[in-house]
DNA sequence: GTCTATAGGGTGATAGAC
DNA sequence: GTCTATCACCCTATAGAC
């Protein structure tokens, strides 16, 4: 038996560091020339290697897009849990909440391809992948619930709004604020007609 | 002096005849490989012709995308031509204008790709095909004018709202309506939201 | 106008030496 | 684990015969 076994194994480590490096440079790539565009000799080459010998470390390029693809939907489950709920501020939670998802989105366009587009011909999510996506969606409904935002269909307009917001600031305004500066005005309307709606059946 | 000026001429009218067919087979093939993995040779085979032959019809692939993208924005154009604008009656006016984007992004996922997502790596509108886009874009803003949304923060508030339910409908139920029926209780939302915010000011 | 041939690239992936 | 070499394609675009 050899000592291949455990987390602390040095082997293992430098193995994980890789990937992450290799993961990391896919990413600047990505960024510069679209999700689509992202080729294994060039991510190869920034890492400081030939393409074949990626092939160690992804089974292939679908399984690259994969591990993107759930880090993506992992940091937004992250920045969603640090969110702050306030139940005496349903308003100002939800305002900062819409900012966040917004700030997320145009901080990486080709993340955003990845995770809410399908902009690569040929690829879907594995159902690994799915399944990480599914969980942070799972998560990210829980808070909202302690708002009084416990109907499904109160839920799904919510996040058509969000997403709404946050796809035209990164379409048509990526480096000003045309559309998160509308973010308390979207609250407010939001929690206005979830509120008296319950009032009024 | 030969007889090749005038729309009437029969070789202009066979010429842009077949220009319609190659889009029309363009669309076909996106609709099923993406907005992103359509390739020439497959285009020229869907029309009984040889890649090369291409290039008598379109200076380019970008000049075919660029077609594509131009005719998207004149059919939204004509689609949002047709609805009536009943002042007695905003929300419900309001509802059929969300309702009737809903229907004509959901009707084609490829167009949707390349009107509103940068889904193609390398490829941008020319200004002449933004042109379209954008006298499109003003068009449509008058009819909600005489609905009395007249400030431009309100109507970015609107596209938001507009394109968030239609590209959650078509990422996440394509087939089905589970945002789309919540296009009346939106509009409902936004004009209480817009109605008593003039009041109060 | 359409074709063949081809330029001049690119792609993901694998075999097998070291 | 990394490499070279290569397989087996793909691509857009152009030259030039017919």
């Amino acid at each position: 038996m050899t000592a291949t076994a455990g987390p602390g194994n040095i082997r293992e480590r430098r193995r994980g560091q890789t990937r992450a490096e290799i993961l990391q440079a896919a990413w600047r790539l990505c960024e510069r020339d679209g999700i689509a565009g992202l080729s294994l000799r060039e991510l190869a080459s920034e890492v400081g290697m030939r393409a074949p010998s990626l092939y160690t470390y992804f089974a292939s390029k679908a399984a690259i897009y994969d591990e993107m693809f759930a880090a993506g939907y992992r940091e937004l489950e992250a920045i969603e849990a640090d969110l702050e709920v306030d139940p005496d501020d349903p308003v100002g939670t939800l305002a900062a909440s819409i900012e966040a998802f917004i700030d997320f989105c145009c901080a990486s366009v080709a993340r955003f391809q990845l995770m809410f587009t399908r902009a690569i011909p040929g690829w879907e999510p594995s159902s690994e992948a799915y399944a990480v996506s599914v969980a942070s969606y799972e998560r990210s409904v829980e808070p909202f619930m302690r708002l009084g935002i416990d109907e499904q269909r109160h839920f799904d307009l919510l996040t058509a709004l969000t997403s709404g917001l946050a796809s035209q600031q990164l379409a048509n305004d990526p480096d000003g604020d045309r559309w998160r500066r509308l973010s308390r005005e979207a609250a407010e309307m939001y929690m206005t007609h979830v509120t008296h709606e319950r009032k009024g059946s």
